[in-house]
DNA sequence: CCAACCATGTAAGCTGTTACATGATTGA
DNA sequence: TCAATCATGTAACAGCTTACATGGTTGG
């Protein structure tokens, strides 16, 4: 098996997809936007470049200045098992990264399980907090202890939020412009 | 200067400051409470208390099994320094472990001062988010790219109402518990 | 002509992860 | 006695950051 993708690389895997783009390119979509909290030194993503060019997930063609880099169909794939696979224990960031790039596959089936599955994960995860919030240690907890957790328990709260919203806004958007049929 | 103190290292710290503790008893910490993403592999956890002591950070006294640390003079100033730095740039993983810590210092004005910053900080990072679901470019987003940066939007959300209920609560708490009057 | 930017690369160093290894003690 | 847990350690490896280095091009 060939070393593990990184999350940078999944990164560059989905920018990629999305357009050809050349290593200067890539830097400047993590300096500049707000997704992706990735360095945009020269250090980290030259080297993701060369080892995701070797491990054939990727391809580059010369241009003028430098070279393009283009997605292969082995780079497809393992980008599309990253996007379906399951919700579990990856961080936040990582998730929204994914549901970022879920748009380019344009899979409203695959989409419509991320959100149902990442609130249910929420879900569990609120439900896990509220089980020590409920027990007898929490009311002789200090009050400052106590803030944190409600700290995660809001962030959670707006998980689940943010996913049901998300999802009544998709599934209006997917009805009303032409759904997929099959293909 | 000595090598910088990673995440790893403070959050050592603070709980050693709050109570002596062996390597595996810290280990233990990470493992059950919510508390810190951190891992609790002996790789990680033994290096970085090594690297403690040898900075002078904490010290260990021998017990009958294994051996207890303890944080040293040096290693409160470096934890108080850490607490009371600028709350620019953390991410919110560090900031609430740092607030979890505040605890432990006792200085409502010190901690008073971290939620009013860490309340300003997300004001500023929703302001810059609002500036760009405002621009010229936002309507022209698919609704996926919109919803992910909501999700942002969201978080920040939670973030300033957290930090605006724990400074009411605090207050009040402060107000009736035998306030500081120096000393 | 000089500054700024385009575009890529590498070397050093630190950290953390995984995996393996050791030995003592406790409980069934 | 055997398994589990206590308690610590280390070696190999991967990854990122910082910093430095190199050239070409564009614009004033």
């Amino acid at each position: 098996m060939s070393p593990a993708i990184t999350p940078l690389g999944y990164a560059l895997l989905g920018l990629i997809r999305a357009e050809k783009r050349s290593g200067y390119a890539l830097r400047k979509v993590f300096e500049t936007t707000l997704l992706g909290n990735y360095s945009s030194s020269p250090g980290s993503i030259y080297p993701a470049l060369k080892s995701l060019e070797k491990a054939g997930l990727i391809a580059s063609e010369p241009i003028p200045r430098g070279s393009l880099f283009a997605i292969t169909p082995s780079g497809r794939e393992a980008l599309d098992a990253w996007l379906a696979a399951p919700v579990a224990g990856e961080s936040a960031d990582i998730l929204m990264l994914r549901f970022a790039f879920l748009q380019d596959l344009d899979r409203p089936d695959v989409t419509r399980g991320f959100l149902v599955a990442f609130a249910d994960a929420a879900r569990v995860n609120l439900a896990g907090i509220r089980a020590f919030t409920t027990s007898d240690v929490w009311p002789v907890m200090p009050l400052q202890s106590r803030l944190a957790v409600d700290f995660g328990v809001r962030n959670v709260e707006a998980h689940i939020a943010w996913a049901e919203n998300a999802l009544t806004q998709l599934e209006a958007h997917w009805s009303q412009n032409a759904p997929q049929t099959g293909g």
